[in-house]
RNA sequence: GCCCGGGUGGCGAAAUCGGCAGACGCAACGGACUUAAAAUCCGUUUUCGCGCAAGCGGAGUGCGGGUUCAAGUCCCGCCCCGGGCACCA
């Protein structure tokens, strides 16, 4: 047979014709003696097209899917959508289009998309979380959080972006503007909203970052989870309203510093204040209030309002004027702070711009006490007390355990952790997303949706108009309803929830996704979970991948899961830039998967994709790049049509080149496995098979059916990882039948793949000099007489004195002169 | 400011455990094939100096020190780029 061209619509259209309407090819076998592999990727949210970030996500996923499964995994591979969101009612407003509507046609159209990639996945199991088969489930969580407390309401002061009209979580807002509004400060406004008490299960959250998922999870993504999370230990303490029995708690990591507090600092929206203050001072306050709201906390200056009140310290019982700052935050702590100049940076700036008096406490274990009159900065180390009372000249660390309890004992205060993670609001005042299935009652109140009244549907008859509050409300048929409890007319609540919701338990449905009686059946589950690999960007270090841990943890300790992690590994890929920035439409600068495909093929694309950088770090596209990809392709695929025929025939003696042919094949599964199995660097697995296709191109006139049925047929199955029409394609040109992913992946032998001699640098103080080659295993003695022979050597070592020789046996020998 | 990444040819990168720096690919240049071009195949390409040349030698992985027979890799001190956090008491 004569080589073929290879010709990417030819293959790929081929294969993709059998393929697409048969998701059961990449089925998982509940029969199977197989270990089970769950290898999951971030479900994309519908925009409407695949962009080049889906594409890698997605083609490294597919990449490890396939090799496990060719090494005999019972692989769970599927995909979704996270559906519900914000930029669905945004094309209604701007296109008149009904959201699912738009939301559907996009779902079809990057469905079409993935499957022209070629992407594994079980179809069968595609969930989509605007359906209500999907968010009924949402509903019935809240309401088991509900009854466990869980999900509760109350009013707070939440961000308010005015152009998506909705209230943002904090993680959403993006330095003081909101996330999709990047130009768009970021508003305070109090609401009743409903909460999830995410910070009950903080330490737990921080906790497993120590243990279960240290090792599987990126360092990086498991600091930031832990920074997020912020916890803090130290002791909250009572201060006295002068003349009173006001108490105000102030939290604090420094309680052995407290004889040098010589104010308390309140937050402006703490309750206490406003019957602190002057009413002359009441405009003042409003004032700080609004304007903290609309900076960006980054450049807000230190401003402060005296009460004319003073607070009585526990421990001395020295009093101390009370200030309003707006540096101290409502929402973390107590609301309120001792402040101790001498010993903290930001009281430090505070006192001095006010002239407050300022008092150390703390020396340096080898140091004098600072000067309160003349000291530049606070000293802000841990140290030996001074002028503290009984407490006086103990280390810090002492102090502060000693003073602790003493403040417990005495009932002025405690030991206390805080945590700078804040429960999840999830309420929005949306259309498309899942409604809160709770009914408000005039005579009950709040009460949950009956379980066997869910779903509460999402009525489809809306307008859409992107003012006011939600479109559910001008709904009357979903608004108005009976009280499930008295019967009464009631109305139903109209926020949706957070998509965060969506997106924190899907890899769950999927292990069962047509489930009517339960979220899941948690048998199935508990076979699948942990995910063994979960893909996705480092955008969702902290928002997705918190809360789905979050309510992996709800649901065991409803008992529906066993696991308390969702993911045991997890692998955040690099971001697709071009000229050095993320791709995006405001830039202009977006490459469009499907032009690529149609030039130059999905396996191509693919290929790029993996090559151009190592799966974790960023790239930047470069489209002249591509090209060497298809020529790789062309290549492999030229070779091994022009030499299937010359396989079968019967061959003599091995020559040199199947000698050459096989060890280099050898050393190509070789890394290539290797690679799999370690660090999915496949820009060099890629290079491993080019390097291994230019050798067999060197040796082709060399080729006899000794090497070639092998190399033919593992260079076709080391390939489907990557390039799955491609490697299919070859594998039927092979005469082979069956699917190339099902087959078993190839096999090496380190004796093949052994180079027959072994070429040893000769260095002269660590400069290359010269190479010998000799036998391998030839032992350091005879290294030594040939390299000092060598005359290249010993134009280096003559006349001088040989000091030293360093014999590396098969590696490399360094003679040291002088 | 704090915490992570990263800095290697014209470009994307490789060097996985301290042992030949630049694999593989892009681009460029040259050769073969061709009436010609494209495609393909083969070759050259870190840089400087010497040489007609095969070659020989010096320098070289952001900068400055150090450890070592040997450093892109380890240690100390800086610079630059990207990301995250940022009054969290």
């Amino acid at each position: 047979m004569p080589e073929k061209p290879y010709d990417h619509k030819e293959v790929e259209l081929k294969w993709h014709e059998q393929w697409k309407d048969h998701p059961e090819i990449y089925s998982t076998d509940a029969a199977s003696p197989r270990p089970k592999y769950y290898v999951c990727e971030m479900l994309p949210y519908p925009s409407g097209r695949l962009h080049m970030g889906h594409v890698r996500n997605y083609s490294i996923g597919d990449a490890l899917a396939r090799y496990m499964w060719m090494r005999g995994y019972d692989v769970l591979h599927p995909m979704g959508w996270d559906a519900f969101g914000l930029p669905a009612e945004n094309a209604a407003i701007k296109r008149g289009r009904h959201p699912r509507e738009w939301t559907l046609d996009n779902i079809a159209e990057m469905k079409r998309q993935m499957k022209r990639m070629g992407f594994a996945y079980d179809w069968n199991r595609e969930v989509s979380t605007c359906e209500p088969e999907y968010y009924r489930w949402n509903q019935w969580f809240f309401l088991k959080m509900f009854e466990r407390g869980l999900a509760y309401r109350k009013e707070a002061l939440l961000n308010w972006c005015p152009e998506c009209n909705t209230v943002l979580a904090n993680e959403q807002v993006v330095e003081g503007c909101c996330w999709r509004h990047e130009t768009t400060p970021v508003e305070q406004r109090a609401l009743v909203q409903w909460f999830l008490k995410i910070t009950e299960y903080a330490e737990e959250l921080l906790n497993d970052t120590y243990k279960t998922l240290e090792g599987g999870w990126p360092e990086r993504v498991l600091t930031m989870q832990r920074n997020w999370i912020g916890r803090s230990e130290g002791t909250e303490v009572d201060f006295t309203l002068e003349g009173t029995d006001t108490k105000i708690r102030v939290f604090t990591t420094r309680v052995d510093t407290i004889y040098g507090a010589t104010c308390v600092i309140m937050a402006p929206e703490h309750p206490l204040v406003d019957s602190l203050i002057e009413p002359d001072k009441r405009d003042a306050l409003k004032a700080m209030i609004d304007s903290r709201a609309r900076k960006d906390p980054a450049d807000l200056e230190k401003e402060g309002l005296a009460t004319g009140k003073f607070a009585v310290n526990p421990y001395s019982g020295q009093k101390v004027p009370i200030w309003v700052g707006n540096f101290v935050l409502m929402g973390y702590g107590t609301g309120a702070i001792m402040a101790v100049p001498a010993h903290d940076e930001r009281d430090f700036e505070f006192c001095k711009q006010y002239g407050i008096a300022i008092v150390p406490v703390i020396r340096p274990v080898d140091g004098e006490l600072a000067d309160a009159a003349t000291m530049k900065e606070a000293y802000g180390e841990y140290g030996v007390t001074v002028n503290t009372g009984q407490w006086s000249g103990l280390a810090s660390a002492d102090a502060k355990k000693q003073m602790s309890d003493f403040a417990e004992q005495n009932g002025f205060g405690k030991a206390a952790i805080t945590y700078r993670i804040k429960d999840w609001g999830i309420s929005r005042q949306r259309y498309w997303g899942t409604p809160i299935p709770v009914i408000h009652c005039e005579k009950c109140g709040i009460v949950p949706v009956p379980e066997d009244q869910l779903p509460v549907v999402l009525p489809l008859n809306v307008e859409i108009t992107g003012k006011g509050r939600s479109p559910l409300e001008n709904v009357p048929e979903f608004l108005n309803v009976n009280c499930p409890q008295c019967g009464a007319a009631a109305r139903r609540e109209t926020d949706t929830m957070d998509t965060f919701v969506d997106s924190s338990w899907y890899f769950y449905r999927y292990c069962d996704s047509t489930n009517d009686k339960a979220p899941f059946a948690s048998q199935v589950a508990n076979h699948w979970f942990p995910i063994d690999q979960y893909i996705g960007g480092v955008t969702h270090a902290i928002l997705h991948l918190i809360y789905s841990r979050f309510w992996t943890k709800v649901m065991r300790d409803i008992g529906l899961v066993t696991t308390g992690e969702p993911a045991k590994n997890l692998f955040t890929q690099g971001m697709v830039l071009k000229d050095g920035t993320a791709m995006s439409k405001s830039k202009g600068n977006i490459v469009d998967p499907e032009e690529m495909v149609e030039k130059y093929g999905a396996d191509t694309c693919r290929l790029f994709v993996l090559f151009a950088a190592p799966p974790e770090r960023d790239m930047d596209w470069q489209e002249s790049a591509v090209s060497g990809q298809r020529r790789f392709l062309e290549r492999v695929y030229r070779f091994v049509t022009a030499h299937v025929d010359k396989a079968s025939i019967a061959a003599g003696e091995p020559t040199p080149g199947d000698r050459r042919a096989l060890r280099k094949l050898h050393q190509t599964v070789r890394k290539v496995t290797t690679d799999f199995d370690s660090r999915w660097h496949f820009n060099t697995s890629i290079a491993a098979l080019m390097e291994l296709v230019n050798e067999l191109y060197e040796v082709r006139n060399d080729l006899t059916a000794n090497s070639l049925p092998e190399v033919l047929e593992k260079l076709t199955l080391l390939l489907g990882p990557f390039a799955p029409y491609a490697s299919q394609d070859l594998w039927d040109q092979l005469g082979r039948q069956g699917l190339v992913f099902r087959q078993p992946w190839p096999s090496y032998d380190d004796e093949l793949a052994k180079e027959e001699q072994a070429e040893i640098p000769v260095q002269v103080n660590g400069k290359l000099r010269a190479k010998i080659t000799v036998a391998f295993g030839t032992d350091a003695k005879e290294l030594e007489r040939l390299a000092l022979a060598e005359p290249k050597v010993r134009a280096f070592t003559d006349g001088k004195q040989v000091v030293k020789i360093i014999v590396v046996p098969d590696k490399l020998i360094n003679i040291v002169v002088k």
